[in-house]
DNA sequence: GACCACACTGTTTTT
DNA sequence: CAGTGTGGTC
């Protein structure tokens, strides 16, 4: 190697003994077909391996990994290997020490925030020479602090909530940080006057960020790269590191994923005197692109060969998962989007079975036959249920399977949801985990100033906070001289004493390095959040207080476990010396850890002994990327529900949605089921959906329809309103909306635009068409470009000139017909 | 400052 | 329908 690897032991210091196991070539290359083993012995320039799904790119990205460290003498410590979730990385770590033995486990295996994490730790004190203060036990904010921060900031500018909400500022600042655009880049661009407010939120909840020393999600890319363009000297010292990097699921990079490649790999003119870039290769398929709406950038795969000069192309479409079937009618699918580079899938596994269709007359008929397929199945031996997955559109459509499956006593998991950190008892035991790793967290310290109820309300809070603003110190430096702060009552005075020693008596544990779940344990019992919990009368309480029990289990296995200790990576401890004031490292490992965690982390893992039948586990199709099932039920068929109703109006966004169809299918190996509902119940009141246009795109003789439209029982129709079968109307039948969603099941079922118009006393969907004139309540005066869907469900693209083209859903835009 | 009743509002998808 | 946020009362 031509660089040595600074604060890098070589491997043999490292491990004496065991020197890691070296394979043979042959063993390393063998099962692999001709392109995988070119992809995996590929030498020199920047790689791009397009591999359609099922194509064992799983199987080349860790042969690779093998290959370099053991026959190209690659140091493990100079790979760097991005993953889509902790859970690949984990897999794929495990696979490749398999092969070269322990000294892989050196190696950077880890998603990119993971890695960005990782590096800031280390760097980003760099920032205070530039004045941008950062200490390296920042706190890492997820969308929910983000949003009570934004909501903090919208306060203090004095924002009308109504036309600025929070969501969508976040949203606007998420897409300016993906283009690696900070306040300042954002406020120069500003076009219109809501830009500009956006800007300066932007502005302001930086600020606040940086006062309470932590960053959002995107801010850990966006600082990474920040970074090493603002530090030539750390950019090349990195450089110097990672002599391999390696990417997945590249067609879900955004664009400030794409620039950290670019600074890590990038050759260009004006840095021909540095260190060279790393050795490349990215592996993606554009077809199975679903984060566009998390600002993924399709371009970054279609374009690899124009932005890395002299880069190369393998293909892989050989297929080792799924029967020709299956491939078939995937491919079919995604042949309806324009403009992709053609690719074909084949196998040759053979036909075999057909895929099995149903239409149900509603949701519960849908999961009922999907729960008798289950067992019909196991009877027969065919399948277990832990070989099962149930995927749907969205979170929501888990819960009539949920209730169907407990019904019938068929065994479930749901992965994702609502997930079990972002319960709120789970996130107020963090919160405090938080502030003793870093009191300056001004989001997790107020959130659990007087929880649980302490006496410490608004009015003393407010009191602190002006306090702090007023002298120029955080909130808890400003919570330890309550007493200072001007108007502050002496009963709330006592209150806020008694919680600044609690805090602190905890901090003292943190310092003396006691273990994670130990400190976890005194701060829930000296909180009185336990106590308040069990005193309490509220059955979902009980709950609660299993939900903490199982995350002091998991911090004691985190403790336990040394792998996932501080000096995993034996580099991080050398640099880290001289930080006076990191805080003790387990904590701020967990809480980093707890973090980063993807939905698809944690998924059960497959049964193992012949006589666990395992259970069936139900997700959203975005979860379900990467993974593989004997068999599969693709759920919701249904135009509204996917394809997303609103993707209907959008050739980029339907197209997306049809990759998530394609993606769905090419989770099956054997067999594949597609089910859809007649009528389908959303918040409450029943809808009539008509079928999937997906449903159309695949090839008629490779389906066996159980049951058709056809065959729907008639009373279906009449019958909603006057029985119990359907959603109830509920107590808000007197209201505007409840008399809406009356008329609009009406209008549905009678499918007449005259009644439906009619029987909509109150407020009305404006029954529109291109050209006509309407005007908008916040958007001013628009003009009508087109319309699509009918009734409760039509939506409407108009131009409102400079307030640009909106897509609205006629039933709740507040729009009149001119 | 705590608690209760209500109105509103929104559902893609997630690191 | 549910979770959140607001406003009113004790």
């Amino acid at each position: 190697m031509q660089f040595p690897i600074p604060g890098l032991p070589s491997v043999e210091a490292a491990e004496p003994a065991k020197k890691g196991r070296r394979p043979s070539r042959d063993e390393l290359l063998s099962g692999l077909n001709e392109p995988q083993r070119a992809a995996v012995v590929h030498e020199g320039a920047p790689l791009l391996v397009v591999a359609g799904a099922g194509s064992g790119k799983t199987r080349v990205l860790t042969r690779r990994i093998a290959w370099l460290i053991s026959e190209r003498n690659a140091h493990p410590g100079s790979v760097l290997a991005i993953t889509f979730t902790n859970k690949a990385a984990a897999e794929m770590r495990e696979r490749v020490e398999e092969l070269v033995g322990g000294r892989a486990r050196i190696m950077w295996v880890s998603t990119f925030h993971s890695a960005c994490v990782r590096i800031l730790r280390k760097e980003i004190t760099q920032f205070n020479k530039m004045g941008i203060g950062f200490k390296s036990n920042f706190t890492i904010y997820d969308a929910a602090d983000s949003k009570r921060l934004m909501t903090l900031v919208c306060r203090d500018l004095d924002l009308d909530v109504k036309r600025y909400q929070p969501r969508a500022i976040l949203n606007w600042i998420s897409n300016a940080k993906n283009e690696l655009q900070d306040a300042e880049d954002a406020t120069k661009d500003a076009r219109n006057g809501q830009e500009e407010t956006y800007a300066e939120a932007y502005r302001i909840y930086q600020e606040r960020l940086r006062q309470a020393n932590a960053l959002d999600f995107d801010d850990l890319l966006m600082m990474t790269v920040h970074l090493f363009r603002a530090f030539p000297d750390v950019r090349e010292n990195w450089r110097r590191r990672f002599r391999h990097v390696l990417v997945d699921e590249y067609q879900d990079t955004n664009h400030a994923q794409y620039a950290l490649i670019h600074e890590l790999c990038g050759n260009s003119m004006e840095e021909a005197e540095g260190v060279p870039g790393a050795e490349l290769m990215v592996v993606g398929d554009a077809d199975q692109s679903i984060y566009a709406f998390r600002g993924a950038n399709i371009r970054n795969i279609m374009d690899f060969e124009e932005d890395f000069p002299n880069a190369e192309t393998i293909l892989l479409e050989q297929n080792y998962r799924s029967t020709q079937t299956i491939l078939t009618a995937a491919n079919s699918v995604i042949g309806h989007n324009e403009g992709r580079k053609p690719k074909k899938l084949w196998s040759d596994a053979g036909d075999g079975a057909k895929i099995i269709g149903y239409v149900g007359d509603d949701e519960r008929d849908e999961a009922r036959f999907v729960a008798e397929e289950i067992d019909k199945l196991s009877d027969s031996g065919l399948a277990r249920a832990g070989d099962v997955a149930v995927f749907y559109r969205t979170n929501a459509q888990s819960r009539v399977f949920e209730e169907v499956f407990i019904r019938v006593g068929m065994p479930y998991k749901v992965v994702g949801g609502v997930r079990f950190y972002e319960r709120r008892e789970v996130r107020d035991a963090l919160a405090y985990l938080r502030t003793l790793a870093n009191p300056s967290d001004m989001v997790s310290l107020r959130r659990i100033l007087n929880t649980p109820k302490r006496g410490i309300g608004d009015r003393a809070e407010a009191c602190v906070d002006a306090f702090a603003t007023r002298e120029r110190i955080t909130f808890w430096e400003a919570l330890r001289r309550a007493a200072e702060a001007p108007g502050i009552a002496s009963r709330s005075l006592n209150a806020i004493n008694a919680f600044v020693e609690i805090i602190e008596q905890l901090q003292s544990m943190v310092e003396a390095g006691e273990r994670i779940d130990v400190i976890l344990e005194a701060t829930l019992t000296r909180s009185g959040y336990l106590k308040e919990l069990e005193e309490s009368d509220d059955p979902q309480d009980e709950t609660r207080v299993e939900n903490l029990a199982e995350l002091v289990a998991v911090a004691r296995e985190f403790a336990d476990d040394p792998l996932l200790g501080p000096s995993a990576d034996p580099a991080d401890a050398l640099s880290d010396q001289g930080q006076v004031d990191a805080p003790a490292p387990g904590l701020t490992d967990f809480l980093e850890r707890v973090a980063l965690v993807a939905d698809s982390d944690q998924i059960p893992d497959a049964p193992d002994g012949e006589d666990s039948p395992g259970v069936v586990t139900m997700m959203t199709l975005h979860t379900a990327k990467g993974l593989e099932f004997p068999v599969v039920f693709l759920t919701g068929l249904e135009d509204g529900v996917f394809p997303h109703l609103r993707s209907l109006g959008d050739k980029p966004e339907l197209e997306e949605e049809r990759r998530l169809a394609y993606v769905g299918v090419t989770r099956a190996r054997e067999r594949l089921y597609v089910s859809r509902a007649v009528v389908r119940s959303a918040w409450g009141a029943p809808a009539h959906n008509p079928a999937s246009r997906f449903l159309d795109e695949l090839p008629v003789d490779l389906i066996d329809w159980k049951r058709t439209a056809a065959e729907q029982t008639s009373w279906v129709r009449q019958d909603y309103g006057s029985s119990g079968s359907g959603a109830r109307v509920g107590t808000d039948s007197l209201t505007g909306r409840g008399r809406q969603q009356m008329a609009s099941r009406f209008s549905s079922a009678t499918a007449s635009a005259d009644a439906s118009k009619k029987a909509m006393a109150g407020r009305d969907v404006p029954n529109l068409d291109p050209g006509d004139r309407v005007q908008h309540d916040t958007f001013g005066l628009g003009t009508v470009i087109s319309v699509e869907g009918a009734a409760d469900k039509a939506v409407a693209s108009i131009d409102f000139g400079s307030e640009g083209v909106k897509r609205l859903l006629l039933r709740y835009a507040p729009v009149e017909k001119l």
